[in-house]
DNA sequence: AATTACAGTCAACACTTGTTCACTGAAGCA
DNA sequence: TGCTTCAGTGAACAAGTGTTGACTGTAATT
């Protein structure tokens, strides 16, 4: 790598870091402007189209990005798969964990999974929809819920990524650590991963519908 | 009700439909300007202020809005609670024709939940706090899971509501009806809400934990 | 050593933005 | 009838916006 498209890389970083730290007052990527990223990058408006021909183009890089994070996370968990102690608690914990270190990354997840403009969210979209397909194999491989066929598997994996996506927030924002424990994040989302787990294994088939 | 004020709130309805209609295409609230708002309402820029200080005070009379829409919707489930069928079926049933009767509304809700400002962000976050606490309530009183302890319904109302919140999207924007029928937002809603209440009435108590 | 490629600069443009202030004219009230 | 209230107007402002084009200096290539 020659030294001048290294600096580049830097300065491009420098833009999306940029980008997620004026995020973090709360407004949404669609409401930043090309002028205060660049202002807040170090470099001169201008200087933006050597990197980004658009806002849109940052947001695809910023939406590329937490989705590598995010699924270098996930092979992490899978790694652990068969750990000792539940499968639930040391993938919630790997999550977190990873949540916590990148969490500028997983706030633009969050904030513009639904809120931000089409091509970013249908980035979003195509994204948690490459999660949700490996999970729902995963979850073929391991059988652990014989009763479902493989439409019951995939409604499971897709409603396991969705409540995983909907938690992202209150597992950013510092949640108020005076709360009784069972709401603290880690708990309150692995007792509600186990019921979606455990409604997949005591399903009863498709025609007898219970409840 | 003067004539004044009736025609006052005409207009006030009247750049809350603007606002609306603006995000229709994709944009966020927080992207509107307030110039634009008011130009599509029919009125001057400066007449907006005879009606909201800030466009934070227009998102908030917006999560108002939809919040009694959906409250409303509520009711109306909870009425038809003990209607022959599924409680679900119906339930869903009522809720999406509420859905796609108030579109706009919904929409608002779903793309501001986590990228709006921040106290629209806060509203929207009592109001959802507002109707998870109100369906614990009843899924305590109707006792359908006995092994439960009053925190685990807690969760459980907790995870219902955030995936109903989390499926809006899907709700609103017409999903190509050419998919498989299990699929379909009303299927697919419904049995995910189904693996839901199973996994609370399975549960077997917090001393030994499952799966 | 001479030449090219190019990340970042600078100045300028035509617009849009939020907010101010004084105003108009019809509805509401005495 | 006359006076007041007030929803909506119109002009003006300072400031910020996206995008253009021609530029500079240094790293990369020849």
């Amino acid at each position: 790598m020659t030294q001048r498209s290294e600096q580049k890389q830097q300065t491009r970083h420098a833009l999306m870091d940029a980008a997620r730290l004026l995020m973090d007052s709360g407004r949404g990527f669609g409401g930043l402007s090309l002028r205060e990223v660049a202002r807040n990058a170090g470099i001169v408006p201008t200087g933006f189209y050597r990197h980004f021909n658009d806002m849109d183009e940052l947001g695809l890089a910023l939406v590329e990005e937490v989705g590598e994070t995010f699924r270098a996370t996930i092979r992490v968990v899978r790694q652990n798969e068969f750990e000792l102690g539940g499968i639930i608690e040391a993938s919630v914990r790997i999550f977190l964990d990873a949540v916590a270190a990148n969490r500028g990354q997983f706030l633009f997840l969050a904030r513009e999974q639904y809120g931000g403009s089409q091509p970013v969210r249908q980035a979003i979209g195509a994204l948690r929809q490459r999660i949700t397909d490996d999970l729902a194999a995963d979850l073929k491989l391991i059988n652990r819920m014989p009763q479902l066929d493989d439409e019951g598997v995939d409604l499971v994996a897709d409603l396991v990524v969705k409540t995983v996506f909907a938690t992202l927030p209150e597992l950013i924002d510092p949640p108020a650590d005076n709360l009784p424990p069972h709401l603290l994040p880690a708990a309150k989302i692995t007792q509600q991963l186990r019921f979606i787990m455990i409604g997949g294994k005591h399903w009863l088939g498709p025609g007898k519908p219970k409840s």
